[in-house]
DNA sequence: GTTGGCACTCGCATTGCTGGAGTGCCAGCA
DNA sequence: TGCTGGCACTCCAGCAATGCGAGTGCCAAC
């Protein structure tokens, strides 16, 4: 990057007019020229010193202008110094988070939980909602059946946390018989009953390591079904879901038809949000891509705000809000740190379910 | 509807002009002038009398000039007369259908092969794909299970044609201990194996109008389980799935912000998408829903080409694709026919799986 | 019935103009 | 040294005027 002279530190005056300026602009869309500052501002300034300081702004990369004489609107550089410094979060109003938790009621299940969280991100802050599907890493197995289709084709059906039911078509390297099917089936069923998937992985690892020649025929074959069946997630462990895209078309800055459609076939790919949303499992609490920090060029002008959610200290996912870089970041900020907070809490095994 | 003078039938030469007219138009979608049409017609006639023509056309109400000195663009109603009475569907070059056979690989489960399909549509055609999950009430249960989940709540496991599994937790009206649900869960597993979920239905129709007096406990007991997991259909089956959405972004005529919103809105709802396509399963076959004609306003200057897919002559489900008014149709209708075909063929139970 | 001609109508792009908002810079002042 | 008022300059947005081109409708003549 490029060393510029402003990147020694601002002064409590330049923050100030920043802060105020990128408020001004995210509210109302039009770049800020001096004179609405100076009214703002609160400070005693004339107009002239306040273009001086923004002039400093400019040159240090926070401020830009669209041309010569139209006043100036933020940097994604500037959005970043803002959301890292300038801004304070507003709190929730409780009322907020009484009637959410509300529509994310605990005991249903992950994908109408998921559902829900994505339609009540993008319902309250009118951008769109994303929620990644959660891991089942640690989900506890409740019931493990297996159906034979033909010889060498199995149908597994793992039941997770009373509610979750997964299945997949397992190849085999061998036949089975019905009767030795039943037999492994009771033996990894009775082996895994109550573990989660993870321990599962973790114990085969070791048995697979540990001599062979211990075990018995049942036992060999049953590891063998066990590791074609937890190898690696389902695929749906690898996914997500969107809410209110459209309400990305009333953006002024996103209008250009062009524009709509590069973000809107990064939706469809999934392939890059998904890299995206995975980046963001690793640091727990809020996180922020502004602009072209995404390192996508059809993020261009779009922010990303997101936060894993977890339940019993165990991150299960990513959830969080897609809209222009002119957002309302002290308004959503809260709003995703609670939802994910409430979608990790209705997701946690045990919940009660709710009254029929 | 208002009685028009032109509601006398079009002589021959205005037939002609009329399709050479909509043909034009699909073809460049700029308005179709006097000039261009003499070009095009073959027929050796001059500007003045194709005008004379064209303004009858425009009298019976088949085309419109967006404003005075511009050409004429086909109506609703013309689009409509072309479709019913013009067009010739352009042959599908044999080579499209195996190799589309190849996308549509028998044998792998439903969800699969309706994404693929839509996929499949969308890729073909430059428009939006859409297909429908397909029903159920023909598949024959393979597998049937019962989990108690707490005293009242039970989770039942349907496995239908080898390949699909079908979960749903079911409420009781009283508690069942385990071993009685053990009870009831063999002897629905013995008594419905091999049957469609339709006669399934039928039958526990019949058993409800029977005399109760007759039945023991346990029959009592499997009915009203039985009743409760059979009584409507699972909601996948109500969902479709669209690809290629963004295709549509590219049209000239949708290219307004508003409109194309309104359109995405509609996607998103699903809820009127699903009663247009709800209404194609009536009718087999090819099926077509021009710009206003399907009712509903965000479908204004957008046309539905759909087709139902079955298999053995069961109706499963409709398939089709979405785009501007001003789409080749004799191009999409043997692509959503051919498609229809190949998806309903490779829907088939007991198609050979694929090998590994 | 067909044709050529003619007047007419729009839409669209270009041009020139003006007002307003905003900037940069400079000289003067505390 | 920092702040301020003033001034010249720039650029956009909106508006009217204009000319051009494409296309129409109608009519009289063949």
């Amino acid at each position: 990057m490029v060393q510029r002279q402003g990147d020694e530190p601002l002064n409590e005056r330049a923050q100030h007019l920043l802060r105020m300026l990128v408020h001004r602009y995210i509210q109302d869309g039009q770049p800020v020229g001096s004179r609405a500052l100076t009214r703002d501002s609160g400070l005693g300034l004339s107009a002239a010193s306040i273009r001086n300081v923004m002039a400093d702004l400019e040159e240090a990369g926070y401020i830009q202008s669209p041309h010569t004489s139209a006043g100036r609107i933020p940097t994604d550089r500037g959005y970043r110094f803002f959301v890292d410094s300038l801004m304070r979060v507003r709190p929730e109003s409780g009322l907020d988070s009484d009637s959410l938790r509300l529509r994310l009621d605990a005991g249903q299940d992950a994908g109408t939980l998921v559902d829900s969280a994505s339609n009540l991100l993008s319902g309250l802050t009118h951008l769109a909602g994303v929620v990644t599907l959660p891991k089942r890493d640690f989900s506890a197995i409740r019931h493990l059946e297996f159906l034979p289709l033909t010889e060498r084709r199995i149908l597994a059906i793992v039941v997770l946390n009373d509610r979750e039911v997964q299945n997949r078509v397992i190849e085999t390297d061998r036949a089975y018989s019905p009767a030795e099917l039943q037999q492994v089936s009771n033996y990894l069923a009775a082996e895994f009953a109550g573990k989660s998937v993870s321990d599962v992985r973790r114990g085969l690892l070791e048995a697979m390591q540990a001599d062979q020649q211990h075990m018995n025929t049942l036992m060999t074959s049953a590891i063998a079904v066990a590791r074609e069946l937890f190898s690696e997630p389902p695929a749906e462990d690898d996914d997500f879901v969107m809410a209110g895209e459209t309400n990305l078309m009333t953006f002024a800055e996103l209008s250009s038809v062009e524009k709509l459609k590069e973000l809107f076939e990064a939706f469809g790919q999934k392939r890059d949000i998904l890299h995206l949303l995975d980046r963001c499992l690793s640091a727990d609490g809020v996180q922020i891509f502004i602009g072209e920090e995404s390192g996508y060029r059809a993020f261009d002008g779009v922010s990303l705000v997101t936060s894993t959610y977890q339940s019993d200290d165990e991150v299960l996912g990513v959830l969080g809000v897609i809209g222009p870089t002119r957002m309302e970041y002290d308004r959503v900020i809260p709003i995703v740190d609670v939802t994910a907070r409430l979608l990790g809490h209705a997701l946690k095994p045990g919940q009660a379910p709710p009254h029929p």
